[in-house]
RNA sequence: GGUCCCGUAGCCAAGUGGCUAAGGCAAUGGACUGCAACUCCGUGAACACCGGUUCGAAUCCGGUCGGGACCUCCA
């Protein structure tokens, strides 16, 4: 397998740390509110690049935090006079029903800031005790100075950074570059440091649980390439100091997801929240999915309709082609993948083994579609129409696709007979009876 | 101002130096069909523009035009 690594610009060949498992940290929400369509597409992508490798046998451990611990989560739990915890565990619950309701799995390991305030201490104690971070007043910050390889993913260079800053300079730090490890605060949820009361800096919580949760260098992090800069540059900085190595052997950031090819803006009142999204969800993972994961994609009106024949043209074949194998009830047979289904099955891996080419593992399954309906058409044999379920099942499987299907009882088939018995004897008006209840079954 | 990305048919989208540039949707012509729905076969249509490197460029380099991002704790 092959995948594109943004720390150092080039498609690497992927070797995992340890055979047959795969480590995955992915950056989560912070939950002040309620997650976008931009904020699904790391969802859905990287639950894509879980489920493939759990299809070709690794073990997949999967870590995504919740950033409970934030300015927009104090200042809006002050601003409706409720809790930090309430506000956060409200949201919380809203994110992971709107991660379900894109059809990605939720049982994955999911730390809290909360819950891992000692850590980060510690871990910015650590930063202190070896010189990289310095404390003003009640505040900690991390010396960028120190780290020679600042900058490296996110290719800049640091003079760069400083003459084009935006950054209103804060006179506290010796150097504008220079991040919050802890704030010092009066308002708000605070913890109680060494260094002071206060609250923790968003850049430290994903190197302190990887450290803990992995106990180690990781094979993937991933995250929007939003995050690139300063997140991801920081999050390196900071595991440099402490533990000598970048974090993960490769890098991954997703592109952009724009609406009738603009940014989404809160102001322009242009976004588009999962929750209000009235879209079947295997239709937005097509559409998501339809586009390489590091270019920008365009939700727009006509592009979802697109993916909504799309999938009820996959759906169609996909039922067709279980009744009839339902109907002699040999659904649950195995087979040996016989042409052309082997053939689809390896273009498919292939092109996920190639960076995750889920366009062309699209495709594929396109071909499927095709290939099927030509086979349901013409003459064929149960280990042709087995082998075509297969590869479906495979790639549902992957892609997280849920066509609804019908499974037949007993009466089922005996209604299917007495329909096509109708038909052949041209009592039409029988015929379309039972068409209608099998119809309301979902049947055909 | 600094850094970077992108521009392939009406739409979506692969391909990143080498056969006649994948695939899907839409369009159009056929076929199948008791009626529906579904489906199958065929057809046309594209590398933003200009220059350069090369035996050979959608692919590499330079420029022009157009779009976008980051430099602000926005995936």
């Amino acid at each position: 397998m092959k995948l594109f690594n943004s720390y150092t610009n080039k498609l690497e060949k992927f070797t995992p740390i340890k055979p047959g498992e795969v480590s995955i940290y992915v950056c989560g929400p912070t939950v002040y509110s309620y997650i976008h369509i931009g904020n699904a597409r790391p969802v859905i992508f990287f639950d894509t690049v879980k489920k493939y490798f759990e299809h070709i046998g690794y073990t997949v451990k999967f870590v995504s935090n919740l950033t409970d611990v934030d300015d927009k989560i104090i200042n809006k739990a002050l601003a409706l006079n409720t809790t930090e915890k309430k506000l956060s565990e409200k949201y919380i619950d809203a994110f992971l029903s709107d991660v379900e309701k894109v059809q990605s799995d939720t049982n994955y390991i999911k730390p809290k800031v909360t819950d891992y305030i000692d850590h980060i201490i510690e871990f910015i104690q650590t930063l202190i005790d070896k010189d990289y971070a310095y404390k003003k007043g009640g505040d900690v910050f991390f010396r960028v100075d120190k780290i020679k390889e600042y900058g490296y993913l996110s290719n800049r260079n640091i003079d760069d950074l400083r003459s084009g800053s935006r950054i209103e300079v804060n006179t506290k730090k010796e150097n504008p570059l220079d991040f919050t490890l802890w704030k010092e605060t009066d308002v708000g949820i605070k913890f109680l440091a060494p260094f002071g009361e206060g609250r923790p800096g968003w850049h430290t919580e994903c190197v302190a649980m990887i450290d803990d949760v992995f106990g180690g260098k990781i094979d993937i992090h991933g995250g929007g390439s939003g995050l690139l800069f300063p997140h991801h540059e920081n999050e390196i900085a900071q595991s440099l100091a402490v533990n000598n190595h970048s974090i993960a052997n490769i890098w991954m950031h997703n592109g952009m997801l724009n609406i009738d090819d603009a940014k989404m803006s809160k102001s322009e009142g242009t976004t588009i929240l999962v929750k209000d999204l009235d879209v079947n969800p295997n239709v937005f993972r097509l559409f998501t999915l339809s586009t390489h994961y590091r270019s920008p994609i365009n939700y727009t009106d006509d592009v979802l309709e697109n993916y909504a024949v799309e999938w009820e043209k996959t759906q169609q074949a996909y039922k067709q082609l279980y009744l009839k194998l339902d109907l002699l009830e040999k659904v649950n047979e195995t087979v040996t993948l016989v042409a052309p289904f082997k053939g689809i099955y390896q273009s498919f891996k292939d092109a996920m083994e190639e960076d995750f080419n889920t366009p062309n593992g699209i495709t594929a399954l396109q071909e499927l579609v095709k290939e099927t309906n030509q086979l349901l058409r013409g003459r064929h044999t149960v280990e042709q129409l087995r082998s075509s379920l297969t590869v479906f099942k495979a790639i549902f499987t992957v892609f997280s696709l849920r066509p609804q299907i019908t499974k037949l009882t007993d009466k089922d088939r005996k209604l299917h007979r007495d329909w096509q018995q109708a038909r052949t004897d041209k009592d039409f008006k029988r015929a379309d009876e039972i068409r209608d209840v099998l119809q309301g079954k979902g049947i055909l």
